[in-house]
DNA sequence: GTGAAAGCGCTAACAG
DNA sequence: CTGTTAGCGCTTTCAC
């Protein structure tokens, strides 16, 4: 593979000229600007990254972790987050940590190591899992994306989960709904936390008191999410409407429904936290509450990319507002 | 941060014994490798491997392009070599295409510049748009997965996209179906034109004349299917059944269906390539040829390696049997 | 404007 | 078995 050095030589150059035309961080001559173009086009140089990098002691890779790519909101998150990055120069080095706050660590050791400029960090754990200043420890920025807590201490972007919850059952509710059941996330988690809570506050503000019986956690998963469905329609006072705290779960929701034999919007209303592909496809079309994703990916990418930069900035918090997509899955009591 | 000239200054020993310690390269002592670990531990030290990778002339870097992650196909197949990389102490620079060849080719530049000991690639065009050796250019070695046609020059993972979409038809065949339409996807790509001979094959091996008026392409988008499908179901003979060959496709045909007032599978059975999440908990549940996604992520990264370690066999072509899985969304013609 | 030269942090060949 | 040392390819002062 040929170097900058090689480079130089053909164009009868120095390195320095080579390495400033490239970035064009100084002025060159046209004329030796062309000349290292037609060098570099001849032996089809290309930069080595790593010695870049390491002299520059930061590379052009941002970490971006998640805790399942599998889930329709990652999907699109990671999908945003690699475009945009791409386009700003940075490579997206991707970590998956299946919900799981040591493999996320070890992750976020592993961006380190690669000397990543920055990392996008989807938090697996509730805020009790941060120990103060554990992340934002070195000088790998790292912004908080989705589940993310205010105390980690790192700038974070966020949904406002808890007026999400809140439309969601709101809508059930103005249905005429008064006995709403809730498939939730992971207990230790702060989305699920803030969406319990939202649902709390819808029933509450409509008078009604919150039954304990009616919630049940559902881990963000499907096939936790088809038993605690099927443990609340065992329940000998059904709910009429479920909320649902993610897509993911949705699905479990569904099947156990139609295993049950149970029909969507005659027997029971479901709305569900996330839009995404299929939702609009199904047979009820869903209603749900969406996430303006691609805003969220955009808006961490900037904040990474203006921390990068040297903004000083105390910690910022960037909440989104939901809205809710109205379809055939929730309908009137009957 | 800690250097590993750091470390070697706290456990009192050289930095060559602290390298070989940390890889276990050579034979050190217990007590020098206890010295180190403890000198580690206490200055945080984490080990550059910008640095080592320089050194080495090769990262531990993975390289994985995909045409569009938001497809099901490539999100499992993402997560599944993402859990393998990293058991296999590889990290993934992750690139989407979008299925355009110019940013393919960028993305496969950019990998070459981190210095990706390896990228396993799904390609975005048709073997006539790579020129001979174009892809085997150089020390990073690259293995195609999917939308992959021998002709490349470099090893291949891929199902047996032939047979799959013969199963898919005969499936339909075998319910007494004899006017099948087909929405196929890209023209130019080697997936597409397999799976559409299949689905000639099928229809031949069955005494039935291929109609290209049966054969609408929905280029493998939600949107493009949407259309393709409707465009079928204005034939003045309506098809019966429906082969579509991919998952993202298929939301787009189920949505047209739904626009159009036409039930499945009493009006018209449909069965596609893919399963995925969503198939099972669809009304009715969605009949579709399924690929082992786990078993061809593992098989690349497995090839990939081996090729890492020196291999030099010629060529490989790995193909993967394909699985009908059947739902409600297809029944003996009415 | 351009060139020479000094490292970035690490590995591995070589000498002890 | 352990220490010394010479670079990997690039950026960037510093002199010209």
């Amino acid at each position: 593979m040929a170097t900058m050095k090689d480079v130089a030589r053909a164009a009868g150059v120095s390195t320095y000229t080579v390495s400033a035309a490239l970035s064009g961080s100084a002025y060159v001559s046209p004329e030796l600007k062309a000349r290292v173009s037609a060098a570099v086009a001849a032996l089809g140089y290309e930069r080595n990254s790593m010695a870049q990098s390491l002299k520059r002691g930061m590379s052009s890779l941002i970490g971006l972790i998640v805790s399942d790519v599998t889930n329709p909101f990652f999907t699109e998150f990671v999908a945003s987050i690699q475009n945009e990055a791409r386009q700003a120069g940075y490579s997206v080095l991707l970590g998956v940590s299946g919900h799981d706050l040591d493999s996320e660590e070890e992750l976020l050791g592993l961006m380190r190591s690669h000397q990543a400029a920055g990392t996008i960090l989807c938090p697996a754990g509730g805020e009790r899992d941060y120990p103060p200043a554990r992340l934002p420890n070195g000088k790998m920025k790292v912004v908080a994306a989705d589940n993310a807590a205010p105390e980690l201490g790192v700038d974070t972007v966020t949904l406002d989960n808890l007026l999400a919850a809140e439309m969601a059952v709101r809508h059930l509710l103005s249905l005429g709904h008064r006995r709403i059941g809730t498939v939730a996330g992971f207990a230790h988690q702060h989305v699920s936390r803030q969406r319990l809570q939202g649902y709390g506050a819808a029933l509450q503000g409509a008078g009604l008191d919150a039954d304990p019986a009616l919630i049940s956690h559902g881990n963000f998963r499907i096939e936790d999410a088809r038993a605690a469905c099927k443990r609340l329609l065992g329940l000998r006072e059904r709910p009429s409407a479920l909320f649902v705290a993610n897509n993911l779960m949705l699905i479990g929701v569904m099947q156990a429904l139609s295993d049950l034999g149970v029909r969507v919007p005659q027997d029971i209303s479901v709305c569900s936290i996330d839009d995404f592909p299929w939702a609009s496809a199904f047979q009820p079309a869903l209603t749900v509450v969406r996430q303006p994703i691609a805003a969220m990916a955009a808006a961490a990418l900037s904040c990474l990319r203006s921390r990068l930069e040297g903004d000083r900035q105390p910690v910022r918090h960037l909440v989104f507002a939901p809205e809710l997509v109205i379809r055939q899955s929730s309908a009137a009591i009957g």
